[in-house]
RNA sequence: GGGCGUGUAGCUCAGUUGGUUAGAGCGCUUGCUUGACAUGCAAGAGGUCACAGAUUCGAGUUCUGUCACGCCCACCA
């Protein structure tokens, strides 16, 4: 049984999120180990390229005020192994606190030699194969850290922007057409990279559709809707009317070629006929930057005439191919200059204000712009392509490609999402099978094993060509090297590719030497991360480890990185070694903080979990978590801090929760925070999180120490086989028989849900049996029995082995408190069980998980204790109804059936140990009280009545209120009941138990009102 | 625009396939130094299960619609 860690990011240590996710990993890892199985849980960390570079970039920044560019490659490089090596150490040390039970001496981190073996492995296959190809790529460019970003690193941020209208003179208009085209954009100074305008090749056709488009939403739409699409209808009507012939001219001048004057630029382009352009948006025209919009770049694609220009530098700024006075200047600064310009040009139509959903980069929370690079991807879709056998003959060969294969593993359930519905999200996104860029402009990662050389004309090419096959000293290898090409028609200006397979400083060098030149980019995060699940198990190599441990058994992670990890894994698992990288994935719910927000790193909102571990162990921060792990609901988190000087408490707030010093706001005096970096910081005593959800965990902790205290306490004297006290079946009590059935039944109910990743259906089971039932009375009721000698031994052995088993069941979610208990049981008690006693082994993290024993499931054992509970109930709220103190001893007696009378028997030392009450008749004949506070009972047998003689204390107001509360409840019942009864359909229809049920409950509950009834008259009198 | 999720006690949340009087923790009220535990024990108050309709003998649970909130994806000259 196998689970790789997802490796945390050594951006920053871990947050509770975290926490909850490596605890869920815990449990199902310390479950298995317990069962038998061989377990692997492999822990390591990842080295978060962008993500990493960025936060030590930017404090470089602040500390020093110094860039990437003054430290040099290798001077930055090293500065964030530092950082790596700190924040490793910390996330380790972290998870070891929360009980983390990896396999500590296997950590392997993704940028380290054997994961980097991997890494070159997989690349070079996919570039043998014809999967990885350069191309120029509209990309998300941060100006911040100089590097394109994927989609999925950049967000999106409502911002008040201007809506510019500018119009561009027509060169040569015939009569009658339009002197100007005007056009609209909420980025003026992308103008200077303009290369067309646009306008739709078939306005009439364009309108045509979308009033049919209308038409048919009309029919479908409800009353409200039909309003405002009629609205749009008559608009769109309108619209037509005043534009159409308009745009058709406009239409006419672009097929005949007209050319426009680019204001400010000097440049003349080309108006075109796209359907880009929306006859019903704007003026119907639009400009057209093919390098800096992404579906600008498609219209490029379309029309290939109009080529691109792109303005921008590495930095945001603008390049030499703009206008010598807008060089160098930010985007920004551009765009005031250009709109002024433009102004003074008398071109500017309009400014309207608008909100404008900008792009930003995840990492430096900056603008992003688009911006055509050069790109490495990895092509996700199908290829087709021939080969040759040795007969010359062409096979054709179909390869549905990377996505597919991995959507095809979920299909057919080789890969098992839970819950299900996250398997929408990650076949929709694979469906849409987009290449995946995998460069990175950046210094902190794995280099692409990419060496190029530029070459221009046929000749060349081919002495490249020749040059490269000859490079390795053994001849050509492909298994070593690989060679390809590409080059633009017709003037054969291209780049030619060698990627070496193995780190090979030799070979590196001869290809250097033949000026070949190594691509400075590294690969995207997830293209190592994706081989995690292999490269820890030593892939390439065919190790040990690999052949007994994958694919591995299941995969805990967080819903925000199933397409960006989970998905890329099942393909490099499925491309590498054939096999899909796990079986089933559990998604775990998201922590919120108190604003509702999920915490992150970046934002700094995370709770560390030794703060909470701090306050309240590491047991109660595990056990509260998986207590609140539910069918993935999100979950809210409220944390306060507590002052270490005066223990006061108070809110983490936006303010406060990433200062590293934090004065208390009630003593005024300072502490210390996970922040704390600087010396003077982290000599102040730090704030422990204080967080309600694991109160919970921490009171379940002490309960259970304390009952496990008492037992030990009792057991010391304790009776083993051979000193007399032996087990008999025939020994056992209700009691004895009630628990045992119980056990059996949360045996089988934990590690059900453990089996499903019902975390907190297994956390809530134990918690309510522990306390409820075992403490509240299993444990209590031993007080009486350990008093009396010949029940000692049954009463002690039984004791010792609910305990094991329980400890045994809880020690995947408490790991701490069940070894201490364990070790501590081991001395008083060394055999442990009932019929066959057993030494028990000496840790409890390999003590056999408990099994469930279903001939001790008694249904009928578990109702007679009911009846004895509720009689407990009765006495107990005569008690506080009545206000008499514990001290005062009652008296009381049970009007029942003479079963009943025989289990209650046996009870009395208990109604005297947890009630201080004593039965003074119990039987059919039983009598009341002379004044009594009476309780009808359901039994199982039949009805019990209660009567608690409280002559000495009767409170007449209160029992006649308590009385008349009861009867209005009972009236309530029966009517309801009655109701159902006299309906005809419900005692036709509904199943026969269920009107046989409620016939039962009907008698019983007008005999429970005769009784009440009674009650009350007898007050009354 | 497409998809997913959520709305249950003052707060944070459970509630399996429809079937007794809808639960827990915290908070609140009352009473307890009962010999493992005041991080505890005992008792109690507190709910029109967002709203409307439908299906059904019967709906917190199924279906449709409405409202509110959250997330993801796409688009935005």
């Amino acid at each position: 049984y196998t689970i790789v860690i997802p490796p945390p990011n050594v951006t920053g240590a871990l947050h509770i999120g975290h926490a909850l996710n490596n605890t869920l990993q815990d449990i199902l890892i310390r479950m298995k180990r317990m069962q038998g199985f061989n377990t692997l849980w492999m822990p390591g960390t990842d080295h978060a390229g962008i993500a990493t570079q960025a936060v030590v970039e930017r404090r470089l920044l602040e500390e020093e005020k110094k860039s990437r560019h003054d430290l040099g490659r290798e001077g930055l490089v090293k500065r964030i192994w530092d950082w790596k090596d700190k924040y490793e150490a910390r996330i380790l040390g972290q998870l070891r606190q929360m009980g983390c039970s990896c396999d500590w001496q296997r950590t392997r981190f993704t940028l380290d030699d054997q994961c980097a073996r991997a890494v070159r492995e997989w690349f070079f296959r996919l570039f043998q194969d014809g999967k990885i190809y350069r191309g120029k790529r509209l990309v998300n460019w941060d100006t911040f850290l100089q590097t394109a970003v994927s989609d999925d690193e950049v967000f999106h941020e409502a911002t008040k922007g201007h809506f510019w209208h500018f119009k561009y003179p027509v060169i040569d208009p015939k009569p009658g057409e339009p002197t100007h085209v005007t056009i609209a954009t909420t980025r003026p100074e992308t103008m200077l990279g303009d290369t067309a305008v646009a306008v739709h090749p078939d306005p009439a056709s364009a309108f045509d559709k979308l009033s049919a488009e209308l038409h048919e939403k009309l029919v479908k739409a409800t009353a409200k809707e039909k309003v405002e699409i009629e609205e749009l209808v008559t608009k769109l009507t309108d619209r037509r009317t005043a534009m159409q012939s308009q745009l058709e001219t406009l239409r006419d001048m672009a097929k005949r070629g007209v050319l426009l004057e680019l204001p400010l630029t000097g440049r003349n382009i080309p108006l075109i006929a796209d359907e880009w352009a929306k006859p019903e948006l704007g003026s119907g025209a639009v400009k057209i930057t093919p390098a800096h919009d992404a579906n600008d770049y498609e219209v490029w694609q379309r029309n290939q005439q109009i080529g691109a220009i792109n303005i921008l530098n590495p930095d945001g700024t603008l390049n030499e191919s703009v206008p010598q006075k807008y060089r160098g200047l930010n985007v920004k600064k551009a765009r005031e200059a250009v709109v002024a310009n433009i102004e003074a040009a008398g071109l500017l139509v309009a400014i309207e204000d608008r909100d404008i959903d900008l792009a930003h980069s995840d990492r430096s929370k900056t603008p992003i712009e688009p911006y055509l690079a050069d790109q490495w991807f990895v092509k996700m879709g199908n290829t087709d392509y021939g080969v040759q056998d040795e007969n010359g003959r062409i096979e054709e060969i179909h390869d549905a490609g990377l996505a597919q294969s991995a959507m095809d593993a979920v299909t057919d359930q080789r890969v098992k999402i839970v819950p299900e519905r996250y398997r929408n999200g990650y076949l929709d996104w694979l469906g849409e099978k987009r290449d995946w860029p995998v460069g990175r402009q950046l210094w902190w990662g794995h280099q692409i094993p990419v060496w190029t050389k530029k070459f221009q004309g046929d000749e060349e090419r081919k002495k490249v060509e020749a040059e490269a096959y000859s490079v390795d000293a053994q001849a050509y290898d492909k298994e070593r090297i690989y060679f390809y090409h590409q080059w633009q028609n017709p003037t054969f200006e291209g780049e030619a590719y060698l990627c070496i397979r193995c780190e090979d400083a030799k070979l590196e060098k001869e290809v250097e030497s033949r000026g070949y030149i190594r691509e400075a980019d590294v690969l995207d995060t997830w293209f190592s991360s994706a081989l995690w699940p292999i490269s820890t198990l030593g892939w390439p190599n065919e190790t040990p480890e690999l052949k007994k441990f994958y694919p591995t058994s299941a995969l805990v992670t967080s819903r925000d990185i199933i397409t960006l990890w989970v998905a890329r894994m099942v393909i490099a698992g499925l491309y590498n070694v054939g096999e899909v990288p796990f079986h089933e994935v559990y998604i775990t719910p998201k922590i919120l903080d108190s604003y509702g927000e999920t915490m992150s790193k970046s934002k700094g909102n995370g709770v560390d979990p030794l703060d909470v571990i701090d306050k309240f162990g590491a047991d109660a921060l595990r056990f509260g978590l998986a207590y609140l792990t539910t069918d993935t609901q999100d979950v809210k988190l409220t944390v306060d801090f507590e002052c270490p000087h005066c223990g006061a408490q108070f809110a983490q707030t936006k303010k406060n929760r990433t200062l590293p010093r934090i004065e208390c706001e009630k003593c005024g005096q300072p502490f210390s925070t996970q922040w704390a970096e600087k010396p003077e910081d982290k000599a102040l005593p730090r704030a422990a999180a204080v967080c309600e959800r694991f109160e919970l965990g921490r009171n379940f902790a002490n309960k259970l120490w304390n009952a496990a205290r008492f037992s030990l306490i009792n057991l010391e004297v304790y009776a083993t086989a051979t000193d007399g006290g032996g087990f008999m079946e025939s020994m056992l009590l209700l009691e004895d028989r009630w628990l045992l059935s119980r056990l059996a039944t949360v045996t089988q109910q934990v590690s059900e849900a453990l089996e499903h990743y019902r975390f907190a259906d297994a956390a809530r089971t134990l918690y309510d049996f522990a306390w409820n039932e075992f403490c509240s009375f299993y444990v209590e009721m031993t007080k009486a029995r350990f008093a009396v000698a010949e029940q000692r031994a049954t009463a002690q052995r039984m004791l010792a082995h609910a305990l094991d088993v329980l400890m045994r069941l809880l020690h995947p979610m408490m790991p701490f408190l069940t070894e201490e208990v364990w070790q501590l049981l081991g001395q008083v008690a060394p055999e442990r069980g009932l019929a066959k006693p057993q030494a028990a082994c000496e840790s409890v993290c390999v003590a056999a998980w408990p099994e469930a024993d279903a001939a001790r499931q008694d249904a009928a054992i578990e109702a007679q204790f009911a009846d004895f509970q509720a009689v407990l109930g009765a006495v107990r709220e005569a008690r506080q109804r009545q206000n008499i103190a514990f001290k005062e001893e009652l008296e009381f007696t049970v009007r029942c059936d003479a079963a009943t009378a025989k289990l209650l028997e046996p009870m009395q030392p208990y109604f005297k140990q947890m009630a201080n009450a004593k039965a003074a008749q119990i039987g059919p004949t039983a009598e009341a009280p002379g004044v009594p506070v009476s309780f009808p009972l359901s039994g199982r047998q039949g009805p019990i009545e209660v009567h608690v003689d409280v002559s000495r204390f009767i409170d007449r107001g209160a029992e006649k209120k308590r009385l008349e509360k009861e009867r209005e409840n009972l009236t309530k019942q029966i009517g309801s009941i009655e109701g159902k009864l006299n309906n005809q359909g419900f005692v036709d229809k509904a199943p026969a138990e269920v009107v046989a049920q409620q016939r039962d409950k009907l008698v019983e509950f007008r005999g429970q009102l005769a009784s009440i009834e009674g009650s009350l008259a007898k007050l009354a009198g």
